[in-house]
DNA sequence: TCAAAAAGTGAATCGTGCTTCACAAAACTT
DNA sequence: AAGTTTTGTGAAGCACGATTCACTTTTTGA
């Protein structure tokens, strides 16, 4: 009489519950919230439209936890950089040039998920990852004063500006293939260098730390 | 047979088209577009909806033209600011204040009109508008530069950095009518403070310029 | 192998909100 | 004042896309 599903079925429907939260992730990176239909994304996933409410009540429910996984990994990284070595300045610039570089590679799940409003359910779920961003150099800016090495100030203030900053950065000028590599390195860098005169670190460190190339390696 | 429409009459259309957008923008105000449907802005006019399309032919005209409006105002205040005296460093801090400060009193309208999308065709409008507050602080920018009380830097990145910046510093923290109008004050200091060490300004300018009040008359 | 249960299907349903339209009222012309 | 045109009405039409559901297929336990 009870039922019991076998390691393999549990492991298809953990299969296809990826499967699907990669397929909603690959359409916003592709074409904003507003391209990521349910059917789409069931189609995408190789599932029926009808299927995807075994695995997700709800479209909002579904997106919240594609952006909760999206903004975990990148809060990892960043967390990674804060455990690093280097001063205050550096893990600043590190965390700029970090979150920015992987954002221009998919400029509208970045946009969609930092910016792009929809159902309220996602809506609150966007401002708690901002938020998650903004402490991120709320840390930052704290152990930069106490090491003295930035001026005091408002830190939840400019913790927002930072990533305010480089949202638009990003955002505004998104002609996304179009600009070369040559000059999105460049502007990565000049919003670097924005954020780092913005909470008035006494020395720029330098451009980049070359030794432990962490992932990307670009540039070849 | 031909018709002539009478000078009262020519008055009153025009008197509802403005009612038209009046209502529009007070409900983007109250509560962003999404709250905002034609038969919403149809009744606060006045009118049945059906009326609506008499004046605008969609509804995406007819919120382009909201937004070419109020951005149109926002820019002559900037406009009149960069046109006064004082230093660059003045200018620019007098811009993020003044900016800041109004949108503070209408948080969904800035929100609304810098951050949320829409159709494709308010979307376009949208990125055209935010590209013209950028230009105006190109502009501080360039002025600074030349001045040598900025250093040289990539103008179009930090421009867009500083409106990203302290738009995110309004629409992040965006639990509107809480706070008090003394943390408000602190915020847009705060805020001020942040863009003009970002852009490099040799030396911050006094808090307030207390000649000539311009506007806005703030704590009595 | 067969019956019960779960998973999967995709067309129909439903809600939302823009847009149209058949008609009414008002404004102009003669 | 009658006829013509413009303006206004608001309910119906329509498109879009999330959600449901009657049904099929697959899996599981005996």
């Amino acid at each position: 009489m009870a039922y019991k599903r076998s390691p393999l079925m549990e492991e298809r429907l953990a299969a296809n519950r990826q499967r699907i939260l990669q397929a909603a992730r690959q359409l916003v990176a592709a074409g904003g919230l507003r391209e990521a239909q349910i059917s789409a994304v069931a189609a995408e996933a190789g599932l029926s439209t009808g299927a995807i409410y075994r695995y997700f009540p709800s479209k909002a429910e579904l997106f919240v936890d594609v952006l909760n996984e999206a903004v975990r990994q990148e809060i990892e990284i960043l967390d990674v950089i804060l455990a690093g070595p280097g001063s205050a300045a550096e893990h600043l610039a590190q965390c700029v040039e970090s979150f920015v570089s992987r954002a221009l590679r998919g400029p509208n799940l970045a946009y969609a998920f930092i910016a792009e409003p929809a159902e309220p359910e996602v809506d609150a779920a966007r401002i708690r990852c901002r938020m998650m961003f903004g402490d991120v150099f709320k840390r930052v800016l704290q152990d930069g004063i106490e090491r003295g090495e930035f001026p005091p100030q408002n830190v939840d203030a400019s913790a927002a500006c930072i990533v305010g900053a480089y949202t638009e950065a990003l955002v505004g000028p998104i002609a996304p293939a179009t600009r070369s590599v040559r000059s999105q390195d460049r502007l990565i860098e000049s919003v670097r260098d924005f954020c780092l005169r913005a909470v008035g670190a006494t020395a720029v460190p330098p451009a980049k730390p070359p030794a432990r190339p962490r992932r990307r390696a670009r540039t070849a």
